[in-house]
DNA sequence: CAGTCTTTCCAAAACGTTTTGGAAAAGGTC
DNA sequence: GACCTTTTCCAAAACGTTTTGGAAAGACTG
């Protein structure tokens, strides 16, 4: 039944092949002191032309470790998921790959759940940790994490967790922010707001960056002008998008949870002739490779998702390595692209001055 | 030094606390007919509620087999392999799942080849398989593989192996054979090829359509005609652009190797004011989703990444359960996806006719 | 009742590694 | 030469599972 592949060398045949033990062989590959410098060498000079490679079940078992960092993907969101996703992989894997461990990705689908499957790799010892992304506002997996005490990352951050744990996140309210200063700057004082559903802690905290810049200049938010999707479908956006520009009076800018809700935002203001960027400004999040090449360019930010997991990955090994205590959460901030979907409110909004 | 993580419950302790042995459990939860019925249904009640499940270090090490299907990332085209790492992962996640077996990630870095890293995972007996993805003329890892009987599946081909192997590919040739009868019935006469080293296989296949069918009509394409790039340069790109561009007679049809050599094509052609579709037309490959966006929308073919790696992994886990001889190499067609980049022929450069 | 068959269970071995607790040999010290 | 130390090696145990080859007990057969 099981595949052909001829049967591998293991350490049993390579130290009776040399005349040593296999106590003697292992620990010199390990490059114990206790074996002569001169045994050494032969025995590596013999593991490296004869391709041995230790079994990683042998290893698991007695180490209780599995060299292996989990990463569960959700099926269903995946196109929500799919943008990120590769750039995610790659990262994580590169900085696991320099210490020697590799990443194990399972999938979630409708019949087991993500804490399921949590469950389930971890126990099975499958996996040393395990890497959370999308966090969501209550999220049962970091509830599970932290209780069951398995290492973990977060990246991203809930909010209303109390108990200490380790995440790495991009400020989405230090941009959202800075966006908004922005605009206010260039005389925009109606804002808008398309977003997803508030279960997810992005959109969380991008709007609570927006709704403090407002604040500190005496502006708000009208519940009004913020239009959520559930997820995302194209009808149900369209119509959001809809629904915001037929505001009175129109916001002159619309500040997008991410990128793909920008672009088909000013698709819709296209539609209705509303120009973009002399009658509305539009700001995304996620920098995709498509907001370069929309018309207008979308001015965006970008959080750099491959070096996120890079940090990601280094934060887990320390974890998983037990000095939990030193690795602390970390908040960084995400580059401002500026592209050519926002600009100077429209002078009709302004206080009566003459035309341009 | 190991994190914390409360010490996991295991056979031993599962049977103890039963009152049975280890040996029972183990078979009473695998469903063997040699322990009662009634034994049977408190042993699976009391490993439900104990959240037991079995470890697959031990598991691995008397069934040889790991559990886990291999993929190995080359690190340095990150950019090249990126926009079609996720959707593939995912593919082959999925399909992976649904088989109780998850899928292995390891990243060939500069100092260990991809050769190596297959290698590794496959002697350190980490994975029963790997898929191998970007097929290259005269693929180091294929011949590997093949050589050792390892069990694989090769997403592409690679047209000088002799040997027999299994794999799954899109028909670039025939997508790009379609597509120049297509432009040759709207009247283009002088064709173009934008793509890369034709060290990678669908190169040489999609080339192979283009010249087949030119060949047909008893037109040709000079060899000044092909411009290639080595690695995903901006510059090189725009200069293979650009001399492309400045050809005369100038090509009024380009076929482009993916739909990223596409928008950069048409971009140039902008910036020395030659009108795409009216003057020049661009086909592209891959339907990646800025070719939507693009003005025009680029049009082009696509292979449904994760359709492919889902059947990919199929295919995988059937050599691996040893019907390798039951699973036959599948060609599937690339869908065409007609968008603003292509048009009828100038009319300069008809045979002279009244200008419409 | 003796013998056979079935049902139900289990002890032990095997998988490949690392680590523990020596043992044998060699070298030094008085 | 007797004793101690250091160097170099190894047998055995342990990790958690599945499978093999029974054994014990009960049921049936004549």
């Amino acid at each position: 039944m099981a595949a052909k592949g001829r049967r591998k060398l293991r350490l049993k045949e390579l130290s009776s092949d040399l005349g040593l033990s296999i106590t003697t062989v292992s620990r010199a590959l390990a490059g114990y002191s206790d074996v002569s410098a001169a045994t050494r060498e032969r025995v590596r000079e013999a593991a490296e032309r004869s391709g041995y490679i230790p079994s990683r079940a042998g290893r698991m078992l007695v180490s209780g470790n599995s060299g292996f960092v989990g990463l569960v993907v959700p099926l269903r969101d995946s196109h929500f998921i799919d943008a990120f996703l590769g750039e995610f992989i790659v990262g994580l894997s590169q900085a696991l790959t320099e210490g020697g461990r590799d990443l194990a990705i399972s999938t979630a689908t409708g019949k087991r759940s993500e804490v399921d499957v949590l469950r389930h790799v971890v126990n099975g010892q499958q996996v040393d940790g395990v890497v959370v992304n999308r966090a969501l506002m209550r999220d049962a997996r970091v509830s599970y994490l932290i209780d069951q005490q398995i290492p973990f990352v977060l990246h991203g951050r809930v909010p209303d967790e109390t108990r200490p744990y380790v995440w790495f996140d991009t400020d989405g309210t230090a941009a959202f922010s800075e966006a908004t200063e922005m605009l206010i700057d260039l005389g925009h004082r109606h804002f808008g707001l398309l977003t997803f559903s508030e279960s997810f802690t992005f959109t969380h905290f991008r709007r609570a960056g927006l709704e403090s810049a407002l604040k500190r200049h005496g502006l708000s938010l009208p519940s009004e002008a913020v239009a959520s999707v559930g997820r995302f479908d194209e009808d149900e956006l369209a119509r959001a998008s809809a629904a915001l520009l037929s505001l009175r009076p129109r916001p002159t800018a619309i500040l997008c949870a991410t990128d793909a809700l920008a672009i088909k935002l000013v698709e819709v203001a296209g539609s209705l002739s509303i120009n973009v960027p002399s009658d509305l400004s539009v700001i995304g999040f996620d920098n995709v490779p498509v907001s370069a090449y929309a018309t207008p360019g979308i001015t965006t930010f970008d959080q750099r998702i491959q070096e996120s997991a890079v940090n990601v990955a280094n934060m887990l090994v320390q974890v998983i390595d037990g000095d939990v205590d030193a690795v602390k959460p970390r908040l960084v901030k995400a580059d401002f692209i500026a592209r050519g979907s926002h600009g100077p409110a429209p002078a009709v909004q302004r206080p009566a001055r003459a035309a341009g």
